[in-house]
DNA sequence: CAGTGGTCTAGACCACTAC
DNA sequence: TAGTGGTCTAGACCACTGT
């Protein structure tokens, strides 16, 4: 645990508890550098997490404050964009997975170039239905690098892949490129996810990378409509 | 435009033109920040952009590497996550607004929740539609406080909302909340984006706000499925 | 061990804002 | 003019990786 987070951390618990003033500037950097023992860079490092969180804007000249609609609801966007998988952000709901599909393959073109391996390299081709409490709320068609994904099994497939990857292979995600779109049902989504022929889909195809830089998946995720959203948060860089 | 923008538009460039091998790490922060002849501090927040745009990633103790999949495709997303509105995403292209709804109300509680107002405080609420080389492409519900946003009028509505904002207004926009779902289409959506009962709707909704944090809209795009595809990149943060 | 990136410091000057 | 945040420096030490 690093200063700056040690220091965002505790501003980010005063924001939420209310213990600055919403009309006036949060002290400057210089003071609160002071306050918590650090250098001032190491201070705006702190906040720059915060600011990037939502929490807090600057004014050049003026000073730093909070930003009214992070605090007076009582979500505030802490940490969004996570990519960590469903089990791990439903956590405390059951949920299971119905396979209905598992293989080896060559890939398509497609899928190797998204996957940036040749086309001799062969690939888990996997469906899965996640069912949480009983409910079907996403088909996730998902390929992955089979010298890259060791070790994949039924049992895996049935609780979580994300933390075999994670835990299992020590490997470590570093993020993914996503595109969301609108998308009539398949036969496959009416089949599985029980949704009417005109009931939409929430599609999400996504590549995610590792740590170094390689990607492991290549997947279609469609959501049940009426059970997920997403959320992002974009702040402009400096200009 | 400072050092570190300078460097990092540099090095960006260096990367698509191919200029770094692929396999191997790009030179050290010591030595880049010699040849450019600045800090490595300043160097490492040069750096710090292109890791934000998913170019390069870095591995502790070993280097820094360009992003393989940012590099073999000719997309490279760079400065993705903008919300400028569509006239400058689609620049270039002939744009038209119908407008379908202008008037000023007291909002709702919703409404004056979102954008940190009292229930006294009179919003603009308008719905256009935006039409792309005379293909409707999506219908914008907008809430937007009249105190803040002054001299709206049918010229504005007709081109741009968000280049009046900024350059009109002098006003800067700091960033945006928003929400991504599919929805089913209301008549309203049928009417105007010429879809089908069964076309699916993909959703927006969004808070956005200023420089100085304050919300100045609230709204709900609905966009044809088969235009729009929303775009992400999601990095974690360092652990 | 040497080489890398990650953090942190204690200053400096500049740009912008309000008074 | 005084106060703020934005940038930048020249160094330091630490954590991690490979040989």
């Amino acid at each position: 645990m690093f200063k700056y987070e040690q220091i965002s951390n505790e501003i980010r618990k005063r924001i939420q508890e209310g213990f600055y003033s919403l009309d006036e500037p949060i002290p400057d950097e210089l003071s609160l550098s002071q306050e918590f023992s650090c250098s001032r860079m190491t201070m705006k490092k702190a906040l720059d997490i915060l600011v990037m969180e939502g929490l807090l804007y600057r004014k050049r000249g003026h000073g730093t404050f909070i930003v009214k609609s992070a605090a007076h609801n009582g979500l505030v966007n802490v940490t969004s964009e996570e990519n960590l998988g469903l089990t791990n952000l439903l956590k405390g709901k059951k949920i299971t997975s119905q396979i209905i599909k598992f293989e080896v393959r060559f890939p398509s073109k497609e899928v190797a170039a998204q996957l940036s391996i040749d086309l001799t390299t062969p690939v888990y081709h996997l469906i899965r239905l996640r069912i949480v409490e009983n409910e079907p709320y996403v088909i996730e068609k998902t390929y992955m690098p089979t010298p890259l994904i060791r070790g994949l099994n039924e049992d895996v497939l049935h609780a979580s892949i994300y933390n075999h990857i994670t835990h299992g292979l020590g490997l470590t995600i570093a993020g993914c490129h996503r595109k969301i779109r609108a998308s009539k049902p398949t036969e496959l989504d009416q089949t599985y996810l029980h949704c009417a022929p005109d009931d939409p889909i929430l599609e999400v195809e996504q590549v995610g990378f590792l740590n170094n830089g390689v990607p492991f998946e290549y997947s279609f995720s469609r959501h049940r409509y009426d059970k997920f959203v997403f959320t992002t948060v974009n702040i402009r860089r400096n200009k």
